[in-house]
DNA sequence: GCTAGGATGCTCT
DNA sequence: GAGCATCCTAGCC
């Protein structure tokens, strides 16, 4: 079990994304431990990439991504969902991985009481899913990967096909291949074709 | 199996 | 005031 170092974070965020895959999340609570493998992600980059939170430079939202690297950067939308990013590259850039599904592990029982279903794949199987499933909201947002609530460890995962698509729900720059999920697996956020 | 549309409120222009 | 890095349900193949 080796917790990733802040150095996993402060490179290139195709790089961070791909090897993100196959990784263990953990949210610690004083009562309850969540954790789950990440088998999809999405990289979101800056200045080319318009479809980025920080794209257009720095807002009082966004300014997480703007920080230093190995930050949870949680954002609200649509009105009721919050979604979770790992912000990536050194301080200045704004760049983030977003997290779009876990494959559950542990606090299986309080995901489900959370989510309002009994079925494991319907648990974290998209962006605002798993933040439900692991009670994640703004209280979050800017808390380090490698702190007492959140930690992203390696606990030696064998080699799986790494998958690539376009991001999924964008309007802008929807045609860069920046998504990232595991091959096989039965908890991502879309049916593989 | 699929698609269309509504819920709902924060954030930036 | 418009636009959202979404999810769920109803209705229709």
């Amino acid at each position: 079990m080796l917790i990733l170092p802040q150095s996993f974070y402060n490179r290139d965020t195709l790089i961070v994304a791909r090897e993100l895959l196959g990784k263990v999340f953990i949210r610690k609570t004083p009562s309850q431990t969540f954790s789950g493998r990440l088998v999809e992600v999405e990289a979101y980059l800056d200045s080319i990439d318009a479809a980025c939170h920080g794209y257009n430079g720095m807002t009082k939202r966004n300014e997480v991504m703007f920080g230093p690297p190995g930050f949870a950067y949680v954002y609200f939308t649509y009105g009721m969902h919050y979604c979770l990013n790992f912000v990536t590259e050194e301080e200045g850039r704004a760049a983030a991985v977003l997290i779009r599904a876990l494959e559950p592990m542990e606090g299986i029982e309080a995901m489900k009481k959370n989510r309002g279903t009994d079925l494991i794949t319907n648990l974290c199987s998209g962006p605002a899913k798993l933040t439900m499933a692991f009670g994640i909201d703004r209280t979050q947002n800017g808390l380090p990967l490698s702190g007492d609530e959140l930690l992203v460890v390696d606990d030696g995962y064998p080699d799986f096909e790494t998958g690539v698509s376009e991001r999924i729900g964008l309007n802008a720059a929807a045609d860069f291949p920046w998504r990232f999920y595991v091959k096989g697996s039965g908890f991502l956020s879309r049916r593989e074709k």
